[in-house]
DNA sequence: GTCTATAGAATGATAGAC
DNA sequence: GTCTATCATTCTATAGAC
């Protein structure tokens, strides 16, 4: 999943991610990216052929900071620690990169991606896997779905963009705890 | 907060709210929902001045289908009796809706248009108020953002795409139920 | 890697006829 | 209410010099 990039890649990168957060991608101009690094958009056509190369490297770069913890998680044998193992790692990268949820999980744009290039899907599949086992009941759905939405959808919310990271990480996982009934 | 419309205009809402469900705000374009409704450009822009009136009109649109429970919430003096009344409203509306929940929730353009327009304000304000009364404490806070994120993260989760409405609805609010600690 | 300059299409919006 | 036609601007993307 992760890819090496230059310097002036991952330049473009951040400033990307940073814009589709404040505007959605279709909202973001490469007019906007390239005058946020400070060049010219003919510079940034230089890095990525194409609008649609950098957001999905931008969504590579953000699934893999998941990949350690994920791998971590396959290889622990006993599945009540895999599964703390990451939702402790997913509720870390969440409430650290607030602002930047809502594009990676609810952008039109990006969940066409998701959705349409194996690589992606593959992972998601590895993620969901690796936290429910292959139990793929009805109850486990839909309690997947709100744990994940819940994570995404509290951390975003403005009832909480006053809270320090710290405060909101451990209310969010007392919470979290009570609704998938792991061991306080 | 609603306003009566023309045949026309509602039809012009209409195709907007579905489109802007699909692409975003921003990856919706006025030719799309010209061609959407089956009139030109010039048709859509008699109705509404501008592409922000109609994103305006949308938002107002789906807020005021909240209001009679509202209404009936604020007027019932049993607080539990009283979120009762307006969970089960969210929820069937988010249920039925959820193709839309993520654009009204998430969408950069029109959470900008909900900060910025004290109308939005203050109905929301009035939303958790009825639910929340008046206790501001952290506990309080992060219950309702993650009780709000959940229920518009658990209905857009592809996970529960396959789901029938009444299975995602009763699932939905047992969780919900174990989460907020009311009595089932 | 970065620039200037530009092509070609799409965007939001308007004028004026029917 | 709807149309055709058009305007100014912005968009993605490319060519070619430094």
């Amino acid at each position: 999943m992760s890819k090496s990039r230059s310097a002036a890649q991952t330049r473009i990168l951040a400033a990307a991610l940073d814009l589709f957060a404040a505007h959605g991608v279709s909202g973001t101009s490469l007019q906007m990216i390239a005058d946020a690094v400070g060049v010219t958009k003919a510079a940034v056509y230089r890095q990525f052929k194409t609008k649609d190369e950098i957001v999905i490297a931008v969504t590579e770069m953000q699934l893999a900071r998941l990949e350690d913890a994920l791998e971590a998680a396959e290889a622990e044998p006993n599945r009540t620690r895999a599964r703390e193992l990451l939702l402790n790692r997913v509720v870390d990268m969440a409430v650290e990169q607030r602002r930047m949820v809502s594009v990676l999980q609810f952008d039109p744009v990006i969940i066409q991606f998701l959705a349409g290039h194996k690589t992606f899907q593959r992972f998601i599949d590895r993620l969901l896997r690796a936290f429910f086992g292959d139990n793929t009941g009805t109850d486990s759905l839909v309690q997947t779905a709100m744990l994940s939405g819940a994570i995404s959808g509290a951390v975003i919310h403005p009832l909480v963009a006053n809270l320090d990271d710290e405060t909101l990480r451990s209310h969010l996982l007392l919470v979290i705890r009570r609704l998938i009934n792991l061991p306080d």
